[in-house]
RNA sequence: GGCGACGUAGCCAAGGGGUAAGGCAGCGGUCUGCAAAACCGCGAUCGCCGGUUCGAAUCCGGCCGUCGCCUCCA
């Protein structure tokens, strides 16, 4: 067993990259926030959800094994308010969004999580929370509506580094009078005439937001949790709130060891929301490119730093995949003899050293696609000097398993081109057969101009010693 | 107003005290019937000003600019 680094990940609570060590290895507890499914998710959800999948494996290959919850909430006002526009149930609503989303996932490449807890299925517990808090004084009642009471958990504010002062001071919250203070929040809803309500101990109502992830976690993964992920604009409120109900309730800290949140994805110099309307959804993005590239392009950055959207950045992911792709190209058939053959061996094991040292800082996913971008070359240059042997072998077989560990799918249909190319392979055949025969007798004219009508849709034909190689190009 | 992040070649981006990974685009070349792909070669002194240091893109201070959070949000 070659020994790797030493994983270290940032952590959010106390700013600063800490050794990883979970609370009972090899087991890892993980929590990511899933999304409010009342529409369509955008890039900027896949962007998150590719990110922690990232880390899921990268962690899974270190040998540990993640227990990985995500929830849907599917309980909220604007669910509420969308299924009404739409005069649709707000299960019908949520169960569409949520299908749709696992469907992209899949797409995505994102290894499903082992539970997908949905917030209205969760109403016992969420109860259960509700109601130890509130003997524990840390929360109040008024009119069929609960609160949390922020001032009595000296802890608040740690994870977002805020002080209830400075919090008062700029509060933009709407100021409700029933609250003992602006900054509480509610637990629980009292149902409004219409609304989807359950029965709890202080009428029909429903929960608030950010208790259902508390409950959950709790339920799923127990009291302490080792990494609870989200984006970045996660931290204040929602996580903040997590951290006092659950640390409240239980009287454990901490709820979670080791924080974890992605950058924003940007686009026009803005963050992609659903409120400001500037997004692109996914389906769009997976209608034009390939998932690896989508993939290619998250991972090209750090990821927890704000990345920025433009058509460039993307035309050059699916670009530069396109160099991974050829160099997992079967090798050249005669071959040669060379001496090249023993360093490339040596080049894919320094690789495989600079992909975890990069991959052990806090996940560098950028430094470690540098690495193996190297390596893809290297493997190139061999096969175009045809020194083909057992290094060549080792190096193709480092990088796919690396590329894996990212998350790449690399089945043969996705790097001729996904489903797309499926469909055509047999027309495109005959029309090769056709175009090979013409070359024989050198009419090039009409050769070329099968190459050229074909580029026109799409299928790029590119001739080899080996015959001639063809995909779908987006 | 409070908290925080960022500013590196045309674009994306890593690094973070000893003279700048990688990707895309571009240019030149090899290969090719011509292409394509692939490979080889070519480019930056790191927002601005000042300080610390033998030495700073990397540390400190100030300034300018961009963005995020403080309200629903991955």
């Amino acid at each position: 067993m070659e020994t790797k680094p030493q994983l270290v990940v940032y952590n959010t609570l106390t700013r600063q990259k800490e050794p990883f060590e979970p609370f009972e290895p090899p087991y890892v507890r993980m929590y990511v926030c899933g999304p409010t499914v009342y529409d369509s998710a955008h890039i900027g959800h896949g962007m998150s959800y590719v990110v922690f999948d990232m880390i899921r494996r990268y962690l899974e290959y270190r040998g540990y094994r993640v227990r990985h919850v995500q929830n849907f909430t599917d309980v909220e006002d604007k669910i509420i308010k969308r299924s009404a526009e739409l005069g649709m149930t707000w299960q019908d609503l949520t169960n569409r969004y949520i299908e749709e989303f696992l469907q992209q996932m899949d797409a995505l490449n994102v290894k499903r999580a082992h539970v997908y807890p949905y917030a209205s299925r969760e109403i016992a517990e969420i109860i259960e929370l509700i109601e130890g808090l509130i003997e524990k004084g840390y929360a109040y009642v008024v009119d069929g509506d609960v609160y949390f009471r922020v001032a009595k958990d000296d802890d608040y504010g740690k994870l977002s580094g805020r002080r209830l002062e400075d919090l008062k001071a700029g509060a933009r919250v709407e100021v409700d009078e029933r609250k003992e203070n602006p900054l509480d929040f509610a637990l629980w809803k009292a149902a409004k005439p219409g609304e989807p309500s359950w029965e709890s101990p202080w009428g029909p109502g429903r929960p608030g937001w950010h208790i259902e992830c508390s409950a959950m976690s709790l339920h799923y993964l127990g009291e302490q949790i080792d990494i609870h992920g989200g984006g970045a604009d996660l931290i204040f409120p929602h996580h903040e709130n997590e951290i006092a109900q659950s640390e409240c309730y239980t009287g454990k800290t901490p709820f979670v060891k080791y924080w974890m949140h992605n950058g924003l994805l940007q686009l026009g110099g803005e963050k992609m929301s659903k409120s400001l309307g500037n997004l692109i959804t996914l389906d769009e993005i997976l209608e034009r490119y390939d998932p690896n590239a989508f993939r290619l392009f998250v991972l090209s950055s750090h990821y927890r730093r704000p990345v920025t959207y433009t058509d460039e950045s993307f035309a050059a992911a699916q670009r530069g995949l396109e160099r991974f792709y050829a160099a997992l190209e079967h090798p050249p058939a005669n071959t040669l003899p060379g001496a090249n053959d023993a360093a490339l061996a040596q080049k894919a094991r320094k690789t495989h050293k600079a992909f975890d040292e990069a991959m052990s800082d806090d996940f560098n996913t950028a430094l470690a696609l540098g690495a193996l971008f190297d390596l893809a070359r290297a493997i190139n240059a061999a096969r175009d000097t045809r020194e083909i042997g057992p290094g060549f072998t080792e190096a193709q077989a480092t990088l796919r398993e690396l590329l894996e560990v990212l998350g790449f799918r690399l089945t043969e249909e996705t790097r001729r081109g996904g489903a797309a190319a499926t469909d055509v392979a047999p027309l495109v055949a005959l029309l090769i057969d056709v175009r090979s025969e013409l070359r024989k007798k050198r009419e090039w004219a009409l050769a070329d101009l099968i190459r050229d009508r074909l580029a026109e849709q799409g299928i790029a034909l590119e001739d080899t010693p080996e015959g001639t190689k063809w995909r779908v190009r987006t």
